[in-house]
DNA sequence: GTGAAAGCGCTAACAT
DNA sequence: ATGTTAGCGCTTTCAC
């Protein structure tokens, strides 16, 4: 496969600007120790040739590595992709290159691609995505991350708190709370869960907020249907199918995430289940489409661009003593898909 | 599970097997000129120490470079989005590594995102994303990427036919033929395009597909309007205005692909028009959403995880003699937003 | 302020 | 079949 042909290397520039590889290297760098003049010079010839470090040599010699690794859930979850997004605008602006993977939502499998990460020699990791409730894994990981840093490795995460690392937290619990509050405040009573599997702790942490609304109106979750399936569309169906049959007296669904409403609205279709005369559904993230969607989906807006942009951004500042914290911020977005409890 | 010391090297589990770094390296790539029985015990050492090569050693000594430069428009647009996913599955498969960059649908953009990959020497090139009718852009994308070939780098593209490389072709002409088809049956003879930007050579394939379906019923797009608006949601928004303001007799939107024909959707319902009682709406992509808007939505299928795939797979065959190009297959999807036309 | 030289960890000739 | 060794292109001491 590919071999490295004859390009242009720092020799050249220096050859061409009658210095040393030393004094070149410094120059591009922007490190001191050279002449401001000399540095000029070196700078410009080394533009007009066009010449760009080959990051091999530059990161094995010990420079710093510019790439930052990125690991997602899925790319193609819109919720990732629009994170993604944002990481990627940041990496271009600071001519950074970003390697994604994929944990697959799987804790093992995560673990691994950190692992990889860190043995590809990475500057920086951004994980992205919800934390697992299981204290094994979320130990080893920390443990690896933070040997990752102590050699010089940067770190920032999004939507995950146990890791000892920068850290970008979406407004899950004042989110859930927001959907909890509206609904009740619709008239709603009987209310049902459509949750994600118990061991993310984006579904704890957005089931807790949804609780706590609820709990502020006298309500409280242990007397209603909480459905855990996948967090995904297909588990949004699974969970209305059954919040349906076992709980017909239902009138309004939480879905914990956009995914998931897209699943309950999909299977309240199915079953010819009014929205929202029948049955309000809301779900979390406002996802680009969840406007589109019919009837359009009443949401808890995040930012996940620039949860994204945060997160790099955070990762690009000199590490601090204590793990920094930025919280998202939210928005409640009111569509169409939630209304007042039906006359009975 | 293996846990990797903070730097282990290929030295450390040549030592550890007894045998020299070249047997270790050899066997550890595979190669041959090491007796079956050492490597295997090699490789086994390997794993239990959880070694993982340096990347940037190993490519700087002229190995070959293992990662994949990925070209997308933007990531956060689930066509895009869906085909990072299958190229991500693969590299995975083949522990590789995904860079990805946005071209941001700029084609000069486009371009410095080549060469900054090339520069860093990444040794497959993937291009996702409609080609451009400017003959310049494009010449000078061939003449970079076959500079690249010729070092030995591997390219493919996808959905792009002018580049000189391996392809990934969709069916962008049989499909919009049976789009065009489609409604033509359903009794449509009042048809209008609401077509993405005219530089885009995806939007022209797609476009001369629609024409020839229609001419097969004798109908000629000369005398339809075809409103060329950006590629996007927004692009269809503006498209569907101006489309049924100039053109009220229109029962049928052709949207070339499902962002736009979701802008479509969502104008159509600001207008209170119902679809498709009054006007039927077709999409090309069938991405995820498709079948949970309302209506909805009638488009063609592309396996776009499958072409990502396939882009991969490709570029890691040898180099063929001339460029290889594979036909992606497509399927039209008839869902509730398409109907017969209203009687008037 | 600048240069010379020693690696970084690996692959690939060249030996044996 | 296996070992020895010379780089790959860069950064970084360490001299000057």
């Amino acid at each position: 496969m590919p071999k490295p042909g004859p390009r242009l290397r720092l020799v050249d520039v220096a050859e061409r600007a009658g210095v040393s590889l030393a004094t070149a290297s410094r120059a591009l760098a922007g490190r001191d120790g050279v002449s401001e003049e000399v540095a000029t010079r070196i700078r410009e010839i080394s533009r007009e040739l066009g010449y760009v470090a080959n990051p091999y040599a530059r990161t094995l010699a010990g420079g710093a590595s510019s790439t930052v690794g990125l690991v997602v859930h899925q790319v193609d979850d819109p919720y990732f992709s629009e994170i993604a997004g944002g990481v990627i605008q940041v990496a271009d602006e600071q001519s950074l290159l970003v390697q994604i993977c994929h944990s697959g939502r799987d804790p093992d499998h995560e673990l691994r691609q950190i692992r990889h990460l860190i043995a590809q020699r990475v500057g920086i990791i951004i994980i992205a995505g919800s934390g697992y409730n299981d204290p094994r894994i979320e130990a080893e990981a920390k443990a690896e991350l933070s040997a990752f840093q102590s050699l010089g490795g940067r770190v920032a995460v999004i939507g995950r708190h146990s890791l000892g690392v920068d850290a970008v937290l979406p407004d899950n619990e004042a989110g859930g709370q927001a959907l909890g509050d509206h609904l009740v405040g619709l008239g709603h009573r009987h209310i049902a869960v459509a949750a994600g599997t118990p061991g993310l702790t984006t579904v704890a942490d957005r089931l807790a907020g949804v609780a706590a609304g609820l709990r502020a109106h006298g309500l409280s979750l242990d007397d209603l249907p909480v459905v855990h399936t996948d967090f995904t569309r297909d588990g949004g169906r699974a969970a209305a199918d059954q919040i349906m049959t076992n709980h017909p007296a239902t009138t309004a669904i939480v879905a914990l995430n956009d995914a998931m409403a897209m699943g309950v609205l999909s299977a309240l279709r199915a079953r010819r289940t009014p929205v929202p005369d029948r049955v309000s559904v809301v779900g979390f993230d406002d996802v680009s489409v969840a406007a589109d969607l019919a009837p359009s989906l009443t949401t808890v807006r995040l930012p996940m661009t620039d949860m994204g942009r945060m997160a790099l951004e955070l990762a690009l500042k000199p590490r601090s003593a204590r793990p920094r914290r930025r919280a998202t911020g939210h928005r409640l977005i009111v569509r169409d898909s939630t209304g007042p409890v039906p006359a009975v």
